[in-house]
DNA sequence: ATATTTCCCATGATATCCCAAATAATCCCA
DNA sequence: TGGGATTATTTGGGATATCATGGGAAATAT
């Protein structure tokens, strides 16, 4: 399993491309999966992905109620997700809905959190790593079960 | 799987024509499929989709007890539906009734839900979205079991 | 005949393609 | 281990294609 990690900073260009890191790029490219972007729900940053997470929130919706409030939420992100298609050179063009949103000038942070990655203004980034190390010193480590979450469903977790 | 994704904001010329967004265009002619338009049954927009979502909604009327009033409510569905045809580059002209129903003057904003798509007003939709963000930000996303490796085996995958 | 719709072509804006330069990472051999 | 050479990656810019939009003319309806 192959995933995004790491940082990587790329600077958007005055036609508005930016280079997406050659390593997210290999991982698309291995699973021959296109890349989506979408604004985040909860922060100031874009979200990258393949398809399997957009067909995710399809058809969580299909099953849903459709007069609830959640079908909304996930209609909003789908509404702002968009297939980014890369030049030769491996660049996507990020619209200015994008770029008012994460409040981008002119570089970009790149941060691979596994299977997805996320996109934000480099200093905004910085302040949130700081802070979360800070949290973390304070009030200690959020419990970490490794391995857990992918136990299939019955399987006891005897680690500790 | 190729998906109605993203937003678009048109302009309604003054013969009342309306440009339906290329992306979107591209998906129903890779399935040589006609668009549908129908008035909501939940919200003041417009709702675009192809001919397999309307089957889909008079399946679902067939399975169901003819004198119940959801059949009532969903057959209003089908009968605003208009199969709507596009001129050589793309556009479509809006019935007065559809442009009453949803309130659009001279802008329409196509959003991308998945399987289908909605025509608001750009400032109605505008409001919804920031309802559904403060919404997220307050109580959380809905919850969604992330991660493809958890996908029941037969389930399709969102890759093309 | 008049109004409305459909077809066709023109235009400007913008995204995409293609090639080249600059920068950064890696390799290889002394 | 160091440093120069080679390769990968990012960045830049001009040419080309696509798309939304506008308007005239032809066709259809009222």
């Amino acid at each position: 399993m192959d995933l995004f990690l790491s940082t990587f900073e790329n600077r958007i260009d005055k036609k508005g491309r930016l280079s997406v890191p050659a390593p997210f790029r290999a991982v698309l490219e291995r699973r021959r999966d296109p890349l989506y972007l979408f604004k985040s729900l909860t922060e100031p940053c874009l979200e990258g992905c393949g398809p399997e997470r957009i067909g995710q929130i399809v058809d969580a919706i299909d099953s849903m109620d459709s007069l609830s409030a959640e079908v909304a939420t996930l209609q909003t992100m789908l509404s702002s997700a968009q297939e980014m298609k890369l030049d030769g050179e491996g660049r996507m063009m990020l619209s200015g809905d994008f770029i008012d949103f994460a409040e981008l000038d002119d570089m970009a942070l790149f941060a691979g959190i596994g299977r997805s990655f996320q996109i934000w203004l480099p200093a905004r980034y910085r302040e949130r790593e700081t802070a979360a190390r800070s949290r973390a010193s304070t009030d200690g480590l959020p419990s970490l079960r490794l391995g857990g979450a992918h136990r299939s469903p019955g399987e006891t977790d005897g680690r500790r």
